[in-house]
DNA sequence: CTCAAATAATTCAACCAATAAACAAATCCG
DNA sequence: CGGATTTGTTTATTGGTTGAATTATTTGAG
């Protein structure tokens, strides 16, 4: 009931905390950053910061460069940054028509990247799963020939994920409770592709805090960042916008409802309205019933979390241009506090590879997170 | 970006940490715990809940009250409660035809109450205020005279709230605008009804850590808790869903906006679809309209944030044996997940006194969570 | 009635991690 | 070349938890 999570704190918490501290300003620095640069902006002692640097160093998690260009009088001081030969993570994905492999590491680069095209609805999800173990471990031994470590795998499904790990429904896969279990010889974390496409996005670092990403591909899916993490719900189910009613007396949804979003601004949907063929089609076509169903699911959100930011990926992304007048129109109409701060709508910046690079990212955002996690790890 | 609320920690912080595990273990505990009782259930050491319960007792948070009755060999156990006669919450609200004052103490009995009926609509918020101040001090003093501290105000209005003490809008009590500073000599933190209402219904420690609390009056607001803490979103504007569209043909809203949720079933509809005068008269009255429409945006509520438990308090309360049917029917149409795990929908426990008890509760939860603070406020 | 067993709470030395202040290193500038 | 300046390390101190030993208080067995 009460938020002091129940853990008690001994002093080792304090050293993993600051640990995570001191290697998050240098991540979130965009040049390399002095420890007495570090110290200064975490309010932590030279002394304490050096003795933690020495730790991360010694993990790989950090590196000395170059002194960076001086100014003034002083000592140089040594530059830190994040290790690019460190642990890295794996991000996979399988979706309707490919599956994917990626290495990402700690400074967020793409090392590796795998993608092999095909309908995977007709394979099973055994057969699946199998192919995709054998491009992970490719992509693991490519990125251990590099001097990686890979700390972690994560997989982006578009579907429902209970535990960390089952796949409860995938509709678009066809899959119902699917476990899992490893893949490349890794333990596998599964997360739904709106989740880690916006984890994606976060890594950005060029959004704020809280947002919200739209996922637009077959089904509609959101994923809802708060405070800097992830929204997961009780039960990882959040983020369902699909199926929000848009009209109760609306076209019938195959989810047994009438008038879900799905039904307005899902990709069959937009297609059939505009009798096109393909995606790039729409380009040139009159979206407004999908921008007006979309806006005002949007409004249902931001009236609700009174989140400032909407990010809009997968097929949005691209047909924002067109969508934007429409889900403006619902937005102001609907948003009480828009008058005061308006939402802002972008498109997402990464294209299709966004499930799969949050994928990754989530893994090393765990070793961000909890570095003494990795050292401890590394030292076993 | 990150997550590790860039504050360094420092041993005290350990301290304070621990300070409110231990306070809050007791107070999570429904009879006299013993310090043993709290180490085993803490992980801490026997000796440091010793040390950190001479300091909470020292400081008027615990009391040692007579060893339960025992079984089995072995000293008895000095039982440990919340004091009773430490620091209270002054709890005050303003609403459209009353304005109030109440007195909490740790314990989360109200110790003190007071309520002044009248239309506060056209006395405007400076007048408002002023009575209420003159209340607050009543209720300080009655406080005081028995032996309690005040700790700290918070004041519950219908309306978006900035910034912890500025109502932006609130559109039923006419105000705009409105800076309201101190109240009975103390400083208060202002925050949304249906919030603080939220929040005495996570005090009853009878749901579970996320839930969320739709308030109906004359407006709908919610109050969303996720993890046993309140969500207030970016601005602190999370909540609103008086204005989810139920149908975009739907009749107009004073908004601006067609079909808004306010439309179906907030009170002034419900009686005019019913015909009623009075709220009392909808008991018997059809409900089934209001009824869809509300479970309508439960069901976008519960696909968004995947909470489990729904409460239903304001005017919705008394009237849930008649809502109950066209809710359930609407969230197992358009929540998915609903086959797997059903949502709860509650009744809320507490009558109109909702949102004042919420607020007197959102100040000695101030003081659950930061016992330090509040120990070092008592030595200075 | 006394003593062993059991449980509760306190005392005390050891330890861990951060701090503050002094010190060493490396550069700039007059 | 020498003082100023900034970086990074060393060392003694301090705050806070731990673990073991100790004291306190009861039940139950002989």
């Amino acid at each position: 009931m009460m938020t002091a999570s129940s853990a008690p704190v001994r002093q080792s918490s304090v050293r993993a905390h600051n640990l995570a501290l001191v290697l998050q300003t240098v991540a979130n620095s965009a040049d390399p950053i002095s420890r007495a640069a570090v110290a200064a902006a975490t309010g932590l002692t030279r002394a304490t910061v050096s003795a933690l640097v020495d730790d991360l160093i010694a993990g790989k998690l950090l590196v000395e460069v170059e002194p960076a260009p001086r100014s003034g009088a002083g000592r140089p001081a040594a530059g830190l940054r994040l290790a690019p030969d460190g642990p890295a993570g794996l991000g996979l994905e399988i979706n309707v028509d490919y599956r994917a492999a990626c290495v990402v590491d700690l400074t967020g680069r793409i090392r590796h990247r795998l993608v092999e095209a095909g309908d995977q609805r007709p394979v099973g999800a055994g057969s699946a799963l199998a192919a995709l173990s054998l491009l992970a471990t490719e992509a693991r031994r490519r990125a251990e020939a590099d001097g990686l470590t890979v700390a972690g795998a994560a997989l982006a499904v578009p579907g429902l994920v209970t535990g960390d790990d089952t796949v409860r429904i995938a509709p678009n896969l066809g899959w119902l409770d699917v476990a899992v279990g490893e893949l490349g010889g890794l333990p596998v974390a599964v997360d739904n592709e709106a989740n880690l496409a916006a984890l994606s996005e976060l890594g950005t670092g060029e959004l704020p805090p809280s947002f919200v990403y739209i996922s637009g591909e077959i089904g509609i899916g959101a994923g809802i960042v708060l405070d800097g993490a992830l929204f997961r719900g009780v039960r990882g189910w959040s983020g369902e916008i699909g199926h929000l009613a848009i009209d109760p007396d609306g076209p019938p949804c195959r989810c047994g409802a009438r008038g879900c979003l799905e039904q307005y601004a899902g990709q069959e949907a937009m297609l059939r309205a505009a009798g096109a063929a393909t995606v790039a089609d729409l380009a040139a076509a009159d979206l407004s019933t999908a921008g007006h169903a979309l806006g005002t699911a949007i409004a249902a959100v931001v009236n609700l979390l009174d989140v400032g930011t909407v990010v809009l990926g997968g097929i949005y992304a691209p047909l924002l241009p067109r969508l934007r007048d429409a889900i403006g129109a619902e937005i102001d109409r609907r948003v009480l506090t828009a008058d005061w701060s308006p939402v802002q709508l972008r498109a997402a910046s990464y294209g299709p590879d966004a499930a799969m690079r949050g994928a990754a990212g989530a893994v090393i955002r765990g070793v961000l997170d909890d570095p003494a996690g990795w050292l401890a790890r590394t030292r076993a």
